[in-house]
DNA sequence: GCGACAG
DNA sequence: ATCTTGTCGC
């Protein structure tokens, strides 16, 4: 049995998991933080919990993509969990769920707008994800934690991220051929990936959320990417989450 | 100080 | 994110 002092790995008393549970109320609904500030603080301090380590993709059945649509009339947004079974990618499950935005578009604090729109729609979901797909980034981020690190954090799995257009660092553009990559660079440190999914094409940008390494994600993209430019996951969620705002 | 800035 | 036509190329 766990005890206060029991001692060992996480516990509900840990400093790590108060952290946790802070980042699952904030995504959840008991509100977001009230300033810029207090959000920017919040980041810093769950960025030391974010772990990178290999994943086993022999081991990967069913992947997830995640992404939001916003409406152009009203304030309405509407975010899509879809599921997808290895090898050939195919939609299995999908979820979704329509809000609004709790807090404002600032570069940095996208998390913030929507995650809880996104962990709205993944806990509508039945199925297990061996790992999930992001449209944005997780450690390409001025303080190590983007939208992908949220996730991950909140949800415990592995996740990484795929964003289509550079938020920061600097990269080298890669060679031509599909699978090229050059490191995604920061203030000294290699942040993510730019990766050229597609023979010629804009390259994308891969980076860790939390529980995958660098190598295994871009090898992950590469294999859900087998035709398109962005991967498969990301695509269909697209699809969905507008579809879902488009259907009233 | 100025510009840039995921979706 | 969203507002937007046609057009070049595989």
């Amino acid at each position: 049995m766990r005890t206060p002092d029991s001692g060992g790995s996480a516990g509900v008393g840990d400093p790590a998991d108060r952290l946790a549970r802070d980042l699952a109320d904030v995504a959840l609904g008991s509100g977001p933080p009230a300033t810029v500030e207090d959000a920017q603080a919040l980041q810093e301090r769950l960025a030391p919990l974010v772990r990178q380590e290999p994943l086993d993709l022999a081991g990967v059945s069913l992947v997830a993509g995640l992404d939001v649509a916003y409406s152009p009339g009203d304030d309405r947004l509407a975010a899509a969990a879809v599921v997808l079974a290895a090898p050939d990618w195919t939609v299995v499950e999908t979820a979704t769920a329509v809000s609004r935005p709790r807090f404002p578009y600032v570069p940095g604090l996208f998390a913030f707008r929507e995650a809880p729109a996104l962990l709205e729609a993944v806990a509508g979901l039945r199925a297990v994800p061996d790992v999930w797909v992001c449209d944005g980034f997780g450690l390409a981020h001025p303080r190590r934690f983007g939208l992908a690190c949220h996730i991950g954090l909140a949800l415990d799995r592995p996740v990484l991220g795929v964003g289509k257009t550079p938020f920061i660092g600097r990269a080298e553009p890669p060679a031509a051929p599909r699978g090229s990559w050059s490191d995604l660079e920061d203030g000294g440190e290699v942040v993510g990936r730019c990766l050229r999914t597609r023979d010629g094409v804009k390259p994308v940008y891969v980076s860790v959320g939390h529980r995958v390494d660098l190598d295994s994600a871009t090898e992950l993209v590469l294999r859900l990417a087998p035709r398109y430019r962005l991967p498969e996951p990301v695509r269909e969620a697209d699809r969905h989450c507008r579809a879902r705002l488009a259907a009233v």
